[in-house]
DNA sequence: GGTGAAAGCACCGAGTT
DNA sequence: AACTCGGTGCTTTCACC
């Protein structure tokens, strides 16, 4: 893992890139006055880099039925067994997001499911996790951001 | 908002575009055993539909210096305001999620920063929003899950 | 709503400066 | 490292089914 620093031009790019992954390298290249060769080399190595990780689509959940977020945070037992029930959790498709913290909960997670029905089957299925004490449920009643783009821009143009 | 409802079809698009929207037309098409030339109708039409609300980059954010991600539960004051304490950390890019919740907390935030010391700084910048009562703060130690393709993919295979 | 072909472009590697 | 250029292949439209 080589150490790679990124100039402005490689800003630029993922700048334009991040709002819509199918830009023309021949836009991105017009408007950055670079060949559009030099645009594919220059993803080329983000993407060897590791700094470009893949892609993905933002879709509509509530469209496609899921319209219920939660977040759970989770209590383990004193023999903690950490890794164990990350590995429990990761089999779970519906846990989009789990962190390990400090503070209140030992692990952190967010919960993405159809309705407060199917969400109750997945929060016991948590529960019935070995190690896992107790959990405590926060459920979303909006969200009200979700926007990592706006991060990426500042990111880009502070530097 | 028209009702939309998508097929075997979309779902098999959408499940390959998932894992990299540059997926070509073509191979879909050939996997599908369907032309190109549907493959682009329908993208077209899910975008329209606003299923497909875009597109984004996976970026590595400990290698662009961003290696600090906390959670943060905000208590809001009695005289509750939530909408301009949200329109008021919808000027903080660093806060890339925010829920209005029930259970413990009224707002629920994720920030992502750079170290601790830049991390306090958006912190304090939230607990001086108006109508914030107090925060309380759990700090990744690690992100273990982070992953809404699997979700995806089970949305679209269990139809 | 799907097809297949054709025109227009974009991608991407090779060779050059 | 970046540019130009050309072959290859992708996208997108359109007449037809």
């Amino acid at each position: 893992m080589a150490k790679f620093r990124l100039d402005e031009v490689d800003h630029q790019i993922l700048d334009m890139l991040i709002d819509n992954t199918r830009t023309p390298f021949t836009d991105i290249a017009k408007k950055l006055l670079i060949s559009a060769g030099t645009v594919h080399v220059r993803v080329k190595k983000m993407e060897e880099a590791g700094i470009i990780r893949g892609s993905s689509l933002t879709l509509d959940y509530v469209k496609l039925g899921y319209a219920f977020i939660a977040y759970v945070g989770i209590f383990l037992e004193k023999t903690h067994q950490t890794k164990f029930v990350i590995e429990r959790l990761n089999e779970i498709p519906n846990i989009t997001v789990a962190h390990v913290t400090t503070g209140k909960f030992n692990i952190f997670c967010k919960v993405r499911a159809k309705d407060t029905k199917h969400a109750k089957d997945i929060i016991f299925r948590i529960d019935d996790i070995d190690g896992v004490a107790r959990t405590e449920t926060m459920i979303s009643l909006e969200e009200s951001i979700n926007d990592k783009k706006r991060l990426m821009h500042s990111i880009f143009n502070e530097m």
